[in-house]
DNA sequence: GCCAACGTTGGC
DNA sequence: GCCAACGTTGGC
C-alpha cells in the first residue's frame, strides 16, 4: 500500500468533478512531466490511497481522499491532436505519457490547506515535497507518516 | 555535454 | 498579475 498526493486545479478538474463522474471515476490525464509520469506507470498500484489537492485557486489545499483505481495505462490524449494535452512526440506504439484511473472515496471534513501544513513546523512533515520551497511536481509520493499525521489533523 | 532561452507551475 | 523555481529545448 503507497500513499500519494495529486494536485488539480478546482477550476479545471476539483474533487466535486470526481465525485460527479459516472462511478466516481475519472482517468488523471494530461501530466507531461518524466517524475510523475514514471511515478503513474511504475509505482501506483491499484487499491492506494491518494490526498486531491486543490492547486492554483483561493485556498490551496487537500481537500479528499481518491484512491487508484486502475493502474498505468498509456494517456491517449496525447495522440489526439484536438486536445490541449496533444504531443507529436507520443508515438501510440511507443507512448511517451501514462496516466491512471483514480476514484473518489470522501471529502475531508474539513479542508486543510497548505497554509496550515506550512505553519505547523512539525518536524513530521519536513520531508514532505509540497511544503519544500519551489517545489511543482504534480504528483508526489508521501510516507504513511504523513498521511496519518494530515488525516490525524482533520 | 553545457548552458542560455524559454515555458510552465503555482503560491501569493 | 507577478515572479521564483524548475523543467525542457536546442544551438554549439
Amino acid at each position: 500500500m503507497n500513499y500519494w498526493l495529486m494536485k488539480s486545479e478546482p477550476d479545471v478538474f476539483g474533487i466535486d468533478h470526481l465525485k460527479a463522474m459516472p462511478g466516481r471515476k475519472e482517468h488523471w490525464d494530461g501530466v507531461r512531466n518524466y517524475q510523475a509520469r514514471n511515478m503513474m506507470r511504475d509505482q501506483m498500484k491499484k487499491g492506494d490511497l491518494v490526498f486531491f489537492y486543490h492547486s492554483n485557486c483561493d485556498e490551496p489545499g487537500i481537500v479528499g481522499v481518491m484512491e487508484i483505481a486502475r493502474e498505468g495505462y498509456p494517456d491517449h490524449t496525447a495522440f489526439d491532436a484536438d486536445t490541449k494535452y496533444y504531443d507529436p512526440k507520443s508515438d501510440p506504439d511507443n507512448p511517451r505519457w501514462y496516466m491512471v484511473d483514480v476514484k473518489y472515496k470522501r471529502h475531508l471534513k474539513r479542508n486543510i490547506s497548505l497554509h496550515e501544513l506550512k505553519g505547523l513546523n512539525d518536524p513530521r512533515l519536513d520531508d514532505l515535497p509540497l511544503l519544500r520551497k519551489g517545489n511543482r511536481l504534480s504528483i508526489m509520493p508521501l510516507t504513511k507518516v504523513h498521511w496519518d499525521f494530515i488525516l490525524g489533523l482533520e
